[in-house]
DNA sequence: CATCGAGA
DNA sequence: TCTCGATGG
């Protein structure tokens, strides 16, 4: 799940306001989950219609990507594309963990322990292609940008905005700060009230903006020497990293090693410098269009409610919503436009 | 995640 | 008007 380098990050809570305007990147993938694994009854059972399809996601996404838009901030989403060959290792090692975890759902289900079975049915979130499939058309249905990447959506995104294309990346890893992304946006997908796990405990939960200058000059280091600190912890290359080193340390060795690499090499079955040339230069692609177009309502209506089972009314509410907030970013967005000259 | 409505 | 728990699909 990304590199855990989050302690060393500085970032700063920021309101959804701050994103008035602006456009965003958001790891496609990385939402869903998401959705997937907090869109549950309380059981851990997702939402799903009269044939049994899991529409989670699609809940999510088409209310989510509404309050963006009513917050004027212009989300595109970026599908993963084909996972680099080193990734297989880490994709097994989650999918065993997923298998245990409906193991577990199943057991607390039959136990009758409501808690420990949401807590497990969350982990034992899946993504199939259908699910995937199902996003991207109710996306295109709603106007919104969808993107292909050619491998990895978290560098995909961070190519996008350090052309400038887009404002930030968004996604809770912090992947794309290696993939060079200049600012990061956490949160944006998971803003509002949330259970702490465990306790009975809710608490706020903001925006945060991560500027990858900021996280540079404060650790003192480059984009080289931070992505070769994140090989050292562990990335979704090299899953659980050097033995024995954590972020702390990891800090120390880079900043004091001209090429950290090499003496933890031999002991790595990954080759770690492919690792790093990856994050240096990862398979992205120039073919993205960013127009955000009027929804096709009818289309919609008929995605979600007479295929899915969504409710009529409060779709044409979500409708009408999407509707005026794609007309009010025209306005501005020409506003802007004639401000410039 | 979101919306909705009951009850403070 | 607000908070909270249930429900949505």
């Amino acid at each position: 799940m990304g590199v855990p380098i989050g302690e060393l990050i500085p970032k700063k809570e920021i309101e959804l306001e701050n994103l008035y305007g602006k456009k965003v990147a958001i790891d496609a993938l990385n939402a869903i989950y998401q959705f997937l694994s907090t869109i549950r009854q309380r059981d851990g059972t997702p939402l799903m219609d009269s044939k049994g399809r899991i529409t989670s996601h699609l809940s999510g996404l088409f209310y989510r990507t509404i309050n963006l838009m009513e917050a004027g901030i212009k989300p595109a989403y970026v599908f993963d594309g084909k996972p680099p060959e080193f990734k297989k290792k880490e994709l097994e090692k989650r999918k065993e963990a997923r298998e245990e975890a409906e193991v577990k759902w199943r057991e607390a289900l039959a136990r009758g322990d409501m808690e420990e079975a949401r807590k497990y049915a969350q982990r034992a979130t899946r993504v199939n292609e259908m699910l995937i499939e199902d996003a991207k058309k109710l996306l295109e249905l709603m106007g919104i940008p969808v993107v292909q990447a050619p491998s990895e959506g978290e560098a995909q995104a961070a190519y996008m905005a350090s052309k400038g294309h887009v404002y930030a990346s968004a996604s809770q890893d912090y992947d794309s700060l290696l993939f060079g992304a200049p600012r990061l946006v956490r949160n944006l997908t998971m803003t509002g009230k949330r259970k702490l796990p465990g306790k009975n405990v809710y608490v706020e939960v903001k925006p945060e903006l991560v500027v990858l200058d900021e996280v540079l000059s404060s650790l003192k280091l480059t984009r080289e020497k931070l992505i070769e600190l994140a090989i050292l912890v562990g990335t979704d290359y090299n899953p659980g990293g050097i033995k024995g080193i954590g972020p702390k340390k990891a800090l120390e060795i880079v900043r004091h090693s001209k090429d950290p690499l090499a003496k933890f090499q031999k002991q790595s079955e990954v080759d770690l410098y492919a690792i790093k040339e990856f994050f240096l230069n990862p398979p992205v692609t120039d073919e993205y269009k960013l127009q955000w177009k009027e929804p096709d309502e009818e289309g919609i209506l008929k995605f979600l409610c007479d295929e899915h089972d969504f409710s009529e009314e409060r779709v044409k509410n979500g409708l009408e919503r999407l509707r005026k907030a794609v007309k009010a970013g025209r306005q501005s967005t020409l506003e802007s436009w004639f401000m410039k000259r």
